[in-house]
DNA sequence: AGCACGCCGACT
DNA sequence: GTCGGCGTGCTC
């Protein structure tokens, strides 16, 4: 018998099966990890079939020489979706492979951890001099169960132990210790669903993909809870995704209280080890649900009852580094090989995955009321244009500075919500508000600092640097950004004996950062919270009474063609921190560009007028989801050796339009925005392509960059921000 | 990836 | 003459 090997090496020369054959004495399976002889070496590797005969020289051929496990870590429909995805996104299968089992295992370093426990023994007569007091404790001790051996030795120290051992009153267990995390338990407490909660419940139970469209607090969790209750109550399995931000404690101890140890939590905050152990939870089959980000994906779980991802509009959910992949997709082939509902459950749906609802392939479900019937708070939008004519060129308007105060004097709570992401920034007219945007593509101009230029990250085209503005002739002309930091000195200056609390990326390094900050934020009042997206997320303060947002804009010239999309759930998000119980919220929108349709629809919550309008531009403008933006990115420390290769591939794939016409709209060659990263030179070609042809124009051009590198290339489709 | 083979320059 | 540089090619 023959065995088809993947190398456990991330190169590209060794992206292919090799051979080997299975000693006699050897019961293995495919999917398990084994060891082989690989030129002068051994390497691991992963075994994805067994035949009877070779397709190689069987001359060549050498034995496995071992198992590195004995069981198949790599089960069934793991390799299936390998193939999958090594098809739909051009990885290599060992860097596949590698997410579907803990860093922990691949390290070689196998290690169950074991502990020591003491437990009474049975019908032992006990007869302990009063001299021996310490052991006397421990034999109290463990009547109200047993313990482990480094807590009572720290305890008691460990002679006592060894004593009653000897005599036979206690006894010695060895357990493989589960690091189970740390979660506070909360009461489960059940909610009486409404009708329109009972219906969806009633409806997502096919093996297709519902898009559940509940506004901001209409009770999707508890849909979740319920529907995975189901699941298991039919002997299946699970797996929920939710944004690594909205990871929280909170969340976490809800589903930990309801379902209790079927859960395995996969987030950041495990360290390799307890990540492992909750891997194992979920194979053995000890845990039934995975909730976790998005690789919680790849759970090992079998015969799953439903998918469910939260917040299914969120960009994390598509993987940007190293093996690139999107979520979505590998929860639709999962679904779909499992033949098991699906469930995006969304706010503010993305527009992609609202237009496939629209078009019936996949079912909408809507939750048009909030739970609490509460109506959302009430949008005042500013226009920082108009301060500035009034003579007020700070960053916060008159409005939002009234409306603090007020919050203070009423012992109340604020949030200041700063959106920004990314590095780069665009370029503004403080008189008029003009943006630069660039003549081929409509998004805005980003401002390169480094040679002092504006380039159009879509197509590469670069711009002077305006000193005047073309539109009023200004020169009070603005590039980048006002970060966290000077929002919160700034209100320091004009609250200087109010609290004011900063959660960014830079306070929220550490490990309990986060929760200190929304702890410290909780119990102060008044107090005034500054931070960026992760406020946003799922933190329900009753006393914040109102969220100010500084700078809508930031987001939306953020020159890409999802920025209006971004902005208009952004907006929706933070709104629904304030007034979440009894007291009054408001927000105060501050922008430059105040007519812009984003604000109107976002202000009155209204995602439906939003997505005709936004669909209608991308159909227009000719963007995904009409058609697909394709990413070729090429690196290299050689500056010219990436060149030459740029230039071979791009000659090649230009000669695809001979065959393929219009299907290919635009298609160029150039730097990539971030020119150089670890040392390597980045260039890349930019295609966007009509959607009947985009599979077969795809796979050729990854065929053509692929036989011409030796290096591995990285495609990119649609996507989200461009470095 | 990593290891050997191989073909060039410069050293005891 | 030989030692060692790293370019190229192979590993079932």
């Amino acid at each position: 018998m023959f065995a088809e090997v993947i190398i456990d090496q991330d190169a590209k020369a060794l992206d292919k099966v090799f051979e080997y054959i299975i000693p006699q004495d050897m019961d293995l399976q495919v999917g398990m990890r084994v060891l082989v002889p690989f030129g002068k070496r051994q390497l691991q590797g992963f075994v994805i079939k067994i035949k009877d005969n070779c397709d190689y020289d069987s001359e060549k051929l050498k034995k496995i020489i071992e198992k590195i496990e004995d069981f198949a870590a790599i089960k069934g429909e793991m390799l299936e979706i390998m193939n999958f995805m090594a098809k739909k996104f051009h990885l290599k299968l060992a860097s596949i492979l590698r997410l579907f089992i803990p860093a922990e295992m691949r390290e070689g370093k196998v290690k169950e951890l074991f502990e020591t426990y003491y437990c009474l023994s049975k019908n032992a007569q006990i007869n302990i001099s009063k001299s021996a007091k310490r052991q006397l404790e421990v034999i109290e001790e463990l009547k109200n169960g047993e313990k482990s051996s480094s807590y009572l030795g720290d305890k008691y120290g460990y002679a006592p132990l060894k004593a009653l051992v000897e005599k036979g009153y206690i006894e010695k267990e060895k357990r493989e210790t589960k690091r189970t995390p740390f979660v506070i338990a909360q009461n489960d407490k059940r909610v009486n669903l409404n009708e329109g909660q009972l219906d969806a419940l009633r409806r997502i139970k096919e093996d297709k993909t519902y898009l559940l469209h509940g506004v901001t607090g209409s009770g999707k969790t508890e849909i979740y809870m319920n529907l995975i209750e189901k699941v298991l109550q039919n002997d299946k399995n699970a797996i929920l995704l939710v944004p690594e931000i909205s990871l929280t404690p909170q969340i976490m101890s809800n589903f930990k209280s309801r379902f209790g140890d079927n859960v395995a939590l996969l987030h950041s905050g495990l360290s390799a080890g307890e990540r492992f152990d909750e891997w194992k939870r979920l194979f053995s089959g000890e845990a039934r649900i995975a909730i976790g980000a998005r690789s919680a994906i790849f759970a090992p779980l079998e015969n799953l009852g439903i998918i469910i991802i939260d917040e299914e509009h969120e960009g994390s959910y598509i993987s940007e580094s190293n093996p690139r992949y999107d979520t979505h997709s590998i929860a639709q082939f999962r679904a779909r090989f499992n033949k098991c509902p699906l469930l995006l459950g969304s706010a503010t749906p993305s527009i992609e995955s609202y237009q496939k609802a629209k078009n019936g392939e996949y079912e909408l479900i809507e939750l048009p009321v909030r739970a609490n019937g509460k109506s959302m708070p009430p949008v005042q939008i500013v226009d920082m244009m108009e301060e500035l004519r009034r003579g007020n060129s700070s960053i916060f308007s008159n409005q939002l500075i009234a409306d603090l105060a007020n919050v203070i004097n009423n012992k109340k709570q604020a949030m200041i919500f700063m959106n920004r992401r990314g590095f780069s920034s665009f370029m503004r007219c403080r008189e008029c508000g003009f943006v630069a945007k660039c003549i081929n593509c409509d998004v805005s101009l980003v401002y390169h600092k480094e040679d002092n230029r504006l380039k159009c990250h879509y197509c590469g085209k670069q711009y002077k640097v305006l000193a005047q503005c073309p539109n009023c002739k200004s020169k009070n002309i603005k590039y980048g950004a006002v970060g966290t930091e000077q929002i919160v000195q700034k209100l320091h200056e004009i609250f200087p004996d109010v609290k004011i609390l900063r959660m960014d990326n830079d306070t929220t390094s550490t490990k309990n950062a986060h929760q200190k900050i929304l702890d410290e934020f909780r119990n102060t009042k008044p107090c005034i919270l500054v931070g960026t997206q992760m406020i946003a997320k799922g933190h329900d303060f009753e006393d914040v009474v109102l969220v100010g947002i500084v700078d809508g804009d930031q987001g939306l010239y953020q020159t890409d063609y999802r920025s209006s999309e971004r902005t208009f759930q952004l907006i929706t998000q933070v709104a629904g921190r304030a007034g979440r119980s009894e007291s009054e919220g408001k927000v105060v929108l501050q922008t430059y560009s105040p007519k812009h349709y984003v604000y109107k629809f976002a202000s009155n919550y209204d995602y439906k007028g939003f997505f005709r309008k936004e669909i209608n531009i991308r159909q227009t403008a000719g963007f995904p989801p009409f058609t697909r933006l394709l990413r070729i990115l090429f690196s290299d420390f050689d500056e010219n050796h990436v060149r030459d290769l740029l230039k071979v591939c791009y000659n090649e794939i230009a000669m695809l339009k001979e065959e393929y016409g219009d299907q290919i709209i635009y298609l160029d060659a150039m730097k990539s925005p971030i020119k150089r990263l670890q040392d390597k030179y980045r260039y890349q070609i930019m295609m966007r392509l009509k959607l009947e042809k985009a599979d077969e124009i795809e796979n050729k051009c990854f065929e053509i960059v692929n036989s011409a590198s030796k290096n591995w290339v990285f495609f990119e489709v649609n996507p989200q921000n461009l470095s």
